[in-house]
RNA sequence: GUGCCAGUAGCUCAGCUGGAUAGAGCAACGGACUUCUAAUCCGUCGGUCGGGGGUUCGAAUCCUCUCUGGCACGCCA
C-alpha cells in the first residue's frame, strides 16, 4: 500500500457499491449501472473527512430524488472493518464520510514505514518515457526561458519517477543547421577580426554578438595562431565550429549541472544526418505519400495529415529543414528507441510546431497522444519593483549563470516551479534574495531546519531517539494542529499522482508551503522536548514523519534541505 | 486577419475532467517570545471570478459572443 487516500477510497468504493447492490436487490433503487465513485474531499471540516457526489451523478438514471436515494444508499450501508464511522447525507445530495482517527494514525505509520519512498506510487509501471527539455542552442549561454524549461523538465522528471514511471531525461543538441552555420559565420568574423583588426573585416549583421564569440576566438589564437588564415573560408569555419561548439556544449553541462540537472541522454541532431536516419524519414514520408513537391521544394503534405498547411521538409537548395530532422528525431525515439511516452517541453513561441509534430508521427504509427508537449510561459524578471531586461554587468540579457549568482540554485528552482507552465512567471530578483518572511524559500527550509534542530536536541540534551512505531502510542495526538498536520502528509502520495497527470510539478511546490505551514502551526501549539514520555514520543513520531515529506519534496524540487539555519 | 495561452482580493497566484459559504501568500491593521530556532504563530480587513448571453438541480469551471494583454502564423529554429 502506497497511500492512505487509496485505501479509504478503496473502502468507500466497496462501501458505496455493496449498499447499492443490496438496495437494488431489495428493490428499494433500481438496479442502474453507477457512475464511477469520485471521492474528494469537502472544503468544508463539518462536511466529513470524505465525500462523494454520486447519487447526484446518477440521479437522472435513479429517477429518484438524489437526497431520497443517498438515504436508501446509507441506510444500507455495512461499515465493518473500515475507518468509516459514520455517515450523512448533506446539501443537494452528498454523501458524507466520517472517520474515525485512525486512518491518520496509520497514515503516519505507513510514512515511517516507507521512509524516503513514501510517496512513491506504480502508475507508471513499464511504461518508459522521454523527457526532453532545455535542449538550448549550443552557440551561447543559457537564458531564462531555458531556465524555466531546466527546471520544470526536471521537476516533470523527478515526478514521474517517484510516479513510477521508467524516465530518461534527455537534451537534444542542435549541432547543425541554419544556427550552426551563423555560430561558424560569427566565429570566423571575430577570428579574422582578432587577426586583422575590426575594422577590416565585416561582422554578419545576424551573426551572434556575444562576448563569448569573441573569447572563442582568442582563446583559439592563443592555441593554435593564425593557421586558419591560409585555410578555405568553409574549411576555417569548420574547424572553428569543432573547436568551439564541445566547449560550449561542455558549459551548458556543466550549468545545467550546478543547477542541479543532469541527463541520462545527449542526442546529437546532426547524427541523424549523418547516418541517414533524416533522408530515411523523408523518403519514408515520400513512398507513403505524406509529400507534395512544389516550388522545387519538398513539403509534407497538410491535407494528408489533417494540418492547416503544408510545411517544407527539404528546400529547393535540396538542404531539409529543422521540421523534417525533428521528425527523424522523435520518430527515432518512438520507433527505433521505442518509448511509450515522449514529453517535449518547449517555450510557448513554439506553440505553432506542436500539431504539425503530433500530426507527423502518425504515418509512423506513433498516435498524437503518445507526444505531449508541455509549453511554458516567457518569464519577466523584476528589480526594485521594475523590469530588468538585461544583466548589469554584461549589459546582455540575463543568462542562467547570473541568475544563480545572484539568487542560488535554490531560490532559482524554487520560483520557477512555483506557478503553473501555463501562465507568464515574474521572477521577484529582491524576493528570491531576501532573508525575511516574505520569502517562501526560507519558509520551508526553515520548517526542515527547525525540525532538525529540534531532533537534534533531544538526542543531544536529552538522549532521545525515537522508538519503535509499534512501541508508540498515537492515539495521544489529538489535538487540532496535531491532526491538521497529519491530514496534510497523508496527501502527499495524492499530490505525487495528481503532478504526474498534469504534467505540474509546480504543485508539489505549493503542497510544501502548506506542510510548512501546518507544521509551524503546530510547533507553536504544541511542544515536544519536556512532555510526558508517550505524548512526547507520538509528537516525535510527527515531527519526524514532517521532516520525511518535506525533504522528500524539496528533493523533487531539487532544493536543498538544511539541518541548521 | 486566423490560431494558441492568459484575465479570480491592492499585488503575485491557486482552484477550471461542473458541486456545498470562491482560497493562499504578500501588502495593511491588531496581538503572541521565562520554555524545543519569532526566518515563526494567532486574529482582522479585503471579491460584480474581465463583460454579456446560454446549457442545468447546480457554472470561476462547459458552450457562444465580446473586451484586454502575451505569443505564433518563414524554403528560421
Amino acid at each position: 500500500m502506497n497511500s492512505i487516500y487509496e485505501k479509504i477510497r478503496q473502502q468507500i468504493n466497496r462501501v458505496v457499491k455493496d449498499a447499492f447492490e443490496t438496495c437494488a436487490k431489495n428493490q428499494t433503487l433500481p438496479a442502474v449501472e453507477l457512475p464511477e465513485i469520485i471521492v474528494e474531499v469537502p472544503r468544508e471540516r463539518g462536511f466529513g473527512d470524505f465525500s462523494t457526489n454520486v447519487v447526484m451523478q446518477a440521479a437522472r438514471q435513479l429517477r429518484m430524488p438524489p437526497r431520497k436515494a443517498a438515504e436508501m444508499l446509507i441506510q444500507a450501508m455495512d461499515l465493518k472493518d473500515t475507518y468509516i464511522e459514520r455517515v450523512e447525507c448533506a446539501g443537494p445530495g452528498f454523501i458524507n464520510f466520517y472517520l474515525n482517527r485512525y486512518w491518520l494514525y496509520d497514515a503516519l505509520k505507513l510514512i515511517q514505514e516507507k521512509q524516503e519512498h513514501y510517496g512513491e506510487l506504480d502508475m507508471g509501471r513499464n511504461v518508459r518515457v522521454n523527457v526532453e527539455f532545455v535542449s538550448a542552442n549550443p552557440t551561447g549561454p543559457l537564458h531564462m526561458g531555458n531556465a524555466r524549461g531546466g527546471a520544470l523538465g526536471d521537476c516533470i522528471a523527478n515526478v514521474l519517477k517517484k510516479a513510477g514511471y521508467d524516465v530518461t531525461r534527455e537534451f537534444y543538441i542542435n549541432d547543425t543547421g541554419n544556427q550552426i552555420e551563423k555560430f561558424g559565420l560569427s566565429l570566423e568574423a571575430r577570428y579574422l577580426q582578432q587577426l586583422l583588426g575590426e575594422d577590416q573585416v565585416p561582422f554578419p549583421e545576424d551573426g551572434y554578438h556575444g562576448e563569448d564569440i569573441i573569447e572563442h576566438a582568442k582563446a583559439y589564437i592563443a592555441q593554435h595562431g593564425d593557421s586558419l588564415l591560409k585555410e578555405t573560408p568553409e574549411k576555417r569555419r569548420e574547424i572553428l565550429v569543432q573547436y568551439a561548439l564541445p566547449i560550449n556544449i561542455e558549459r551548458i553541462r556543466k550549468m545545467l549541472s550546478d543547477y542541479g540537472i543532469e541527463y541520462d541522454v545527449w542526442f546529437s541532431e546532426k547524427t541523424l544526418h549523418d547516418n541517414g536516419e533524416v533522408a530515411d524519414t523523408i523518403q519514408f514520408l515520400k513512398d507513403n505519400g505524406y509529400t507534395v513537391e512544389k516550388d522545387g521544394a519538398l513539403w509534407l503534405s497538410g491535407e494528408k495529415l489533417g494540418l492547416e498547411k503544408d510545411e517544407v521538409l527539404v528546400r529547393n537548395n535540396g538542404v531539409p529543414t529543422y521540421l523534417a530532422a525533428d521528425i527523424a528525431y522523435h520518430r527515432n525515439k518512438f520507433v527505433k528507441r521505442g518509448f511509450d511516452w515522449c514529453i517535449n517541453l518547449w517555450g510557448a513561441d513554439h506553440h505553432g510546431h506542436v500539431a504539425r509534430m503530433k500530426a507527423a508521427m502518425a504515418p509512423f504509427g506513433v498516435s498524437a497522444d503518445r507526444l505531449h508537449v508541455v509549453l511554458f510561459q516567457l518569464v519577466h524578471l523584476y528589480r526594485n519593483g521594475e523590469i530588468v531586461r538585461m544583466s548589469k554587468r554584461t549589459g546582455k540579457s540575463i543568462s542562467l549563470e547570473d541568475l544563480l549568482e545572484e539568487v542560488g540554485r535554490d531560490a532559482a528552482r524554487f520560483f520557477f516551479n512555483l506557478k503553473t507552465s501555463g501562465s507568464h512567471l515574474d521572477f521577484d530578483l529582491d524576493l528570491a534574495v531576501s532573508q525575511s518572511n516574505e520569502n517562501p524559500v526560507y519558509y520551508v527550509q526553515y520548517a526542515h531546519a527547525r525540525i532538525c534542530s529540534l531532533i537534534r536536541k533531544l538526542k543531544e540534551e536529552e538522549g532521545i531517539t525515537l522508538k519503535d512505531v509499534a512501541e508508540i502510542d498515537l492515539t495521544l495526538l489529538t489535538k487540532d494542529e496535531e491532526l491538521d498536520l497529519i491530514r496534510k502528509l497523508a496527501e502527499y502520495p495524492e499530490e505525487i499522482a495528481l503532478s504526474a497527470k498534469t504534467l505540474e510539478p509546480s504543485r508539489l511546490t505549493r503542497y510544501v508551503m502548506d506542510v510548512a505551514a501546518h507544521f509551524h502551526s503546530f510547533y507553536n501549539a504544541c511542544r515536544v522536548k519536556g512532555e510526558e514520555e508517550p505524548l512526547m514520543m507520538a509528537r516525535l513520531m510527527l515531527v519526524d514523519s514532517t521532516r520525511i515529506v518535506i525533504k522528500n519534496v524539496l528533493d523533487l524540487i531539487s532544493i536543498h534541505a538544511p539541518e541548521k539555519m
